[in-house]
DNA sequence: TTGTATGCGTTATCAA
DNA sequence: TTGATAACGCATACAA
């Protein structure tokens, strides 16, 4: 059944030159339309698939695209990066890319890692998550013409590069007016502490969706590093203070901490991320587009890698999250 | 500084011939202390990496381990596999192997993915998960004689293959015994319908567990369908029944219902998997040890493609999990 | 429209 | 102990 097909098996199958399979498969306008049905027939008939290794020798390029898989680290929210992952490698596969994983601790050693990697595999582009200020990584794919895609917006620094990035804003925005829709006036807020691109952006959403309802958010907010202690110490906190009967949290682990904080005093409550966590004690949750996301970042570097990068079509993408309606609120 | 640095370069800069310095990388016993040291000298310098695309074509080995992704379907134990991979990762690199992704639905989808990807990437090896009864895909990868290893054993098959596994009953056994040590006598358990070779499992160290202490274990046991509601259901019957203090479960998803089966009534509880769910909500854990599941996968293989196949050491890699404390038991 | 020749970087075979 | 040469499978320039 196998034996290794190549394309001279092919080639002698339908009594044509290697070279006319060749063209079938890269230049097929080239070929008569007689001849190119006999040689399709024949690569159908014989299982023929073109070895990557020997192509990409002639062309440089491997058809693998790198991401790197992180340790689940703070494991509430690392769940995320599965479902991306997953993501990718399903947009990939019929674009005729594979994906392939890599892990590095710190920005320098992920560095040195794509040097290793480009130089043994020649990696056709890299899928980078987890974007932060001063990231080290995208100057230095930039500067060596590596092309690439982050998921993550290059937070306070200027957009050189494609990337796909979830509106946490919006996100945020939707699970505050669901609220204001439900009644609700004092909706607090419990975020990261300032500096983060991603937290402060979700912040945005809560308190524009306020203003914007002409509530006062005053007095309605917390920022304190993520999990599920800080949630609940932070919801106790307002609640004692501005007296909010509703938060939205800017991840779910802030979210389950405060729907603990007060069994007495129930408060809605909306998380962020639609992590496992949600699904299992139903928490609503405002869920990111995973699987749409990892599906542009496939897309664009696609139309990176095929040559059309001068198309003028837009080298970033903003996604919409949304609301998972649950118990909580 | 870069700009393709080969073997020829470094033969080059070292005044030898380009397999010479093959020879040091390959079988560095043919050559010349002297001229070994020249040629690796040379190779520092140059920061060359041996093409593996290049190799490949000559060796017919890709150095490429493909493992299956899963969309993290029931979400509350989907994170495993993200350790997993992890693991994977980070244990094939050391080895010189890079771990490729793929998706499939349906075991004869997948093997038709095999098909594909050993024909287009010639991978040298597959890590499967999730192994079940009558697993066709063990079946064609040994047909084919694709070397290939299982994170899971082969239940109700016979094993021909190398597997790795975590001992499910010593893991349930060792909850039980913690239960028992901790004062209680009648301790239930909550587990998956009967077939099931993991949930089978499971229920085994319970059981043995209560026997060995000379603990009644009949009444105290209830078989269903893996989710929170089936959990809380189960749970608050056999409150009502034989009435148990403490309960074991055959996953977080069921401990997390249990936990919630009655808050007049509060028993300990234990689940299984250490998923992020039992970290946010402080559930006393089963939790398996994936990245060492990870690396022995890895061993097993490199053991397997380094032709070392007849050293006689062990093929079946039985892991014990722990017990993660926390709150809840 | 089709066929011939060449080279990508490596390793295996063989000769020096 | 080292070096020359061929071959892996494919794609490109060029000739027919």
């Amino acid at each position: 059944m196998s034996g290794k097909v190549t394309i001279a098996t092919v080639a002698h199958h339908a009594q044509v030159s290697r070279q006319t399979v060749s063209n079938v498969l890269n230049s097929p306008h080239l070929v008569r339309e007689e001849t190119r049905g006999r040689v399709l027939a024949a690569i159908e008939t014989l299982g023929y698939r073109a070895n990557q290794a020997a192509r990409q020798m002639r062309t440089g390029r491997s058809r693998l695209i790198a991401v790197r898989i992180e340790p689940a680290n703070d494991g509430i929210n690392g769940s995320i990066l599965d479902r991306f992952l997953h993501g990718l490698t399903e947009a990939a596969a019929p674009a005729g890319y594979r994906i392939m994983l890599y892990t590095a601790t710190g920005d320098d050693n992920e560095i040195a890692t794509y040097d290793d990697l480009l130089a043994s595999y020649d990696l056709d582009a890299f899928v980078l998550t987890s974007t932060h200020h001063g990231d080290a990584r995208t100057t230095w794919l930039a500067e060596h013409d590596i092309p690439f895609v982050t998921f993550g917006r290059p937070w306070g620094a200027p957009d050189r590069h494609p990337w796909v990035d979830v509106d946490g804003a919006a996100g945020t925005a939707e699970a505050t007016e669901r609220l204001i829709a439900a009644g609700h006036r004092r909706i607090g807020f419990i975020g990261w502490p300032t500096g983060s691109g991603v937290g402060d952006n979700r912040r945005e959403g809560w308190y524009a969706a306020m203003r914007a309802a002409d509530l006062d958010p005053s007095g309605l907010e917390r920022r304190v590093d993520d999990g599920v202690a800080e949630g609940r110490r932070s919801a106790q906190d307002l609640l004692a203070g501005a007296g909010p009967t509703a938060l939205v949290c800017a991840s779910d682990s802030l979210a389950l901490g405060a729907l603990r904080a007060d069994a007495r005093a129930p408060v809605a409550v909306i998380g962020f991320d639609d992590t496992p966590v949600a699904q299992a004690i139903s928490l609503t949750s405002v869920g990111q587009p995973l699987a749409e996301s990892a599906a542009s970042c496939v897309e664009l570097l696609a139309r990176l890698l095929d040559g059309d990068t001068h198309s003028g079509r837009p080298q970033h993408v903003l996604l919409r999250p949304h609301v998972v309606v649950r118990d909580s609120g």
